[in-house]
DNA sequence: CATGAATGAGCTTTCATTCAT
DNA sequence: CATGAATGAAAGCTCATTCAT
C-alpha cells in the first residue's frame, strides 16, 4: 500500500529518484509500460519498448527497475492510487443493504468498463505471475471477508438466508460481479449496462433473500 | 469437434502418424507438452524441453507440429476426449431443476478438481492467445444460451423469478461457478468440497427462485 | 559424355538402376529435380521437395543421389542429350559463312528460347558451384577453339579482318550471343526474335569484316 | 543513389549509428561481409563468419541490418562509392569516337581487373537474388539506352552502319565486353590485357562500321 | 543520471541424411 | 528397392542486461 517501497524490495536496490528530471523519468517509464501493456499484453511486451515509448534510452530503464515485474508493480501502484481516490464516494449514512449492493456493484462495474484494458492486464498477469497472483488471492480473501461479515450482520437481523455461508457466499457473489464485468467488458459478450447491473444485483438480492 | 483435425488447420501442414512408430512419438510429445506446460506454464514452456520429455530429437518436434500453439491444440482435444467419456452420466428422466443443478454443479466442480492444473492452464492461455480465448468465448455463449433456455422454461412454468433475464442469469451464475473452482482448487482458498456445492447450488436455487 | 558415368564418381556410389521399377523412379526423380530446380532455383530447391514432386519416399532420393550436386548433373547429362538429337540439322554442304553463321545463331536463340528456364537455372548452378562452372569454362574454351578455326580460314581466304585475334574474337561474339539471349529470355528485356538474329548476326559480319 | 539510405528500406528498420563507435562496427562488419563473401560466395556466408571477422557478438549484426540481403546491398553501396570516384576521369573534349570507346572499355576492364573477386560476386549474386537482379537489369537498360544515343548519333553523321538498330547494338555490344571480363577475370580464361581490350575495341569498330 | 551500442545466452526452426521395417 | 519417421547439426534471431562515454 505504501508506494514507497513498490521499487526496493528486491535485489541490486534500484533508486528513488530525488533529482526532478528523475522523477520525469521515472513516471514517463510508468506510463510507457502502461501504454505498452495494454497495447502487447505483459508476456509481448519487451523492455525497449518501453524506453522507446517512454523516450528514453534502454539502460535508462535499469536506473529504476530490475525487470519488468517491478516496473508492473509499480503501475499497479500507480492505478491503485488513481482508483482510490475519486472512487470515495462516500456511502456513511446509506443503511438499505439494497442500495449499499446495487452501488457497490454499479461503481464496481462502471471502474471495470472504463478501465477494460487494464483489468484485463492484470487478469493476465495474474495468470502468469506467482507474485500478482499471490497478491490477489489476498485481496479475495479480505474483500470476502468483509462482505462476509456484511452477510452474516444481515443474517443476524433476520434479513438474509440463514442456511448460507457468508464467507463462500461472499466469494461466490463477488467472483460473479467480477467474472461478469470481465466477460462483458474484456470478452465482449455485448451486454448492456443496466442490464448487466440489474441482473447481478437481483442475483445478490434473490441470493441473500433479502426482504425488500 | 473432431480430433483428427486438430494438427492441419495451419499452414505447413505437418504429417499424421501413419506407422505404429510415428503415432507412439505424436503421443509422447503431447503427454510431454502436458508435463511441461503443467509445470512451467504456457509461456514459459520451451519446445525443447517438451521433447526432451519426450525423449525424442528437437526436430521431431515439427514432424507433427508447427508451434507450441499447436500442439497445445492438440492436448486441448485430447484432454476434451477425456473429459467426455467419464461425463456421460445420463441424467435422462431427471426432472426435478434442483437436483438437475446440483448434478451439473457437482459434476462440473469434481472435474475441475480432478484437473485442476490442467484447468488453471486453460485459463492461463485463454489469457494470453486470442486464438484459445475466442474459443472460449464462444463456448461461453453457447453455454449461457443452453442455460437461458432452462431458465426461461422454468419461468414459463411460474418456477422461477420472472424479473430476470435469462441469458445474462445464465451468464452470472456460470460464471460464478468456475470462478469458485478456480479460486479453490487454483488459487487454493481452502474451503471444502460439500460447503462449495452447497454454497453454489443454494445460490442457484436463491437467485432463480425456484419453489422448492 | 558418357551419361552412364554421371552417377559413380562420388563416395558412397549410388546404384545403377537394374529393375524396371528402379530406372523408373530414377527417371522420376530426375523430371521432378527439373522441375522443382526450375521453380525454386538451386539454392532453394530442397531434397524432400524433389522426392515430393516425384511421389517417392525422400530416403529413396540416396538410392540414387548422395546429394543435390549429383542429381543436378543427372540432369545436365539427360538435357544434353535431349538438346543434341533433334538438333542436329545437318548443314553439311553449306559453305556460305554467312548463312553458317545465321544458321547457328538462330538455332542457339531458338533453343534458349525454348528452354529459357533451364538455361536460367544452368547459369545460376555455374556461378554457385566450382564443378559446374569448370564444366563450363572448358565447354567456352573448346567452342571458341572451334570457331577460332573457322575465323582463321576465313583470315586465311582473305575473307575476314587479319587484325583480329581469332581465338579471342571467337569467345567475344560467342559470349556475345549467348549474354544476349540471357538478357531477353530470362532477363526478359523486350526484343523480337528477329531483330535480336539480325542483330548479333549483323554485328557477327561487320565485326569480322565478312565479304558478302 | 543516395548512400544513406542504404540501410533503412526493409521492415524492422535498424539504426544508423550516431556515435563513433557504432560507425565503427558498422564499418567493420561491411568490411568483414567484403571478406566472407568474397571468400566464401553468397549463399555459403554465414552472419556468424561475418560477425566473428569483424570481431564483434553475433548479436551487433543485428543493431544494423536485418539479414545477409541487407548488408549485401549495404556492401554494394560501399563499393559503388568507391568505384565512382576513381573513375571521374574527365573525358569532356574528347570527340573521337574511336578514342571514346576504347576508353570507356579499358577503365571498365581495367576496374572489372582489378575488382575481379567482387564482380564475380555481383554475377553470383543477381543470379539468387530478384531484387538485385534487377537492379542490373534496370542498370543494363539505362546503359543500353545511354550507348544506344551515341550510335544513332554517329548513324546521322554516317559515320555508323545505318542498318543497326541501335539499342540492340548498343545491348550486345556492351554485353560483350562485360561477359568477356567474366571470361578472362573470373572464369580465368588466359587472355592478356592489350590483346583484350584491343580486340573488343576492334569489333566495336568494325560492327559499328565506324570510319576510322 | 542518461545514453545507446555491445553482448551472448537461449530458443526456434530447417533439412540433409540415416536406418529400421 | 521403397518407405517415412527420427535425428541433430547448424543457422538464424531476439532481447534482457551491461557499461563506457
Amino acid at each position: 500500500m505504501n508506494p514507497s517501497e513498490a521499487t526496493d524490495d528486491e535485489r541490486p536496490a534500484r533508486i528513488t529518484p530525488r533529482s526532478r528530471r528523475g522523477i520525469r523519468t521515472k513516471q514517463a517509464l510508468i506510463a510507457a509500460a502502461r501504454e505498452v501493456f495494454e497495447r502487447d499484453g505483459y508476456v509481448e511486451a519487451r523492455i525497449t519498448d518501453i524506453t522507446k515509448a517512454a523516450g528514453v534510452a534502454s539502460g535508462s530503464f535499469y536506473t529504476y527497475f530490475n525487470d519488468k515485474e517491478e516496473i508492473f508493480a509499480a503501475l499497479v501502484e500507480v492505478v491503485q492510487e488513481e482508483m482510490l481516490h475519486p472512487h470515495l464516494r462516500e456511502r456513511t449514512g446509506e443503511s438499505d443493504p439494497r442500495a449499499l449492493i446495487d452501488a457497490a456493484n454499479r461503481d464496481y462495474l462502471q471502474a471495470y468498463k472504463r478501465n477494460s484494458r487494464l483489468m484485463a492486464l492484470f487478469e493476465q498477469v495474474a495468470q502468469i505471475n506467482e507474485k500478482f497472483s499471490e497478491l490477489r488471492r489476498e485481496r479475495a480473501v479480505a474483500f470476502g471477508k468483509r462482505n462476509a461479515k456484511m452477510i452474516s450482520d444481515l443474517q443476524e437481523q433476520g434479513n438474509a438466508d440463514p442456511e448460507l455461508d457468508p464467507f463462500v457466499t461472499a466469494l461466490a457473489l463477488s467472483a460473479m460481479v467480477s467474472r461478469m464485468a470481465y466477460i462483458v467488458y474484456v470478452a465482449k459478450i455485448p451486454i448492456g449496462f443496466e442490464k448487466l447491473v440489474g441482473t447481478v444485483n437481483r442475483i445478490w438480492f434473490n441470493a441473500l433473500r433479502i426482504d425488500s
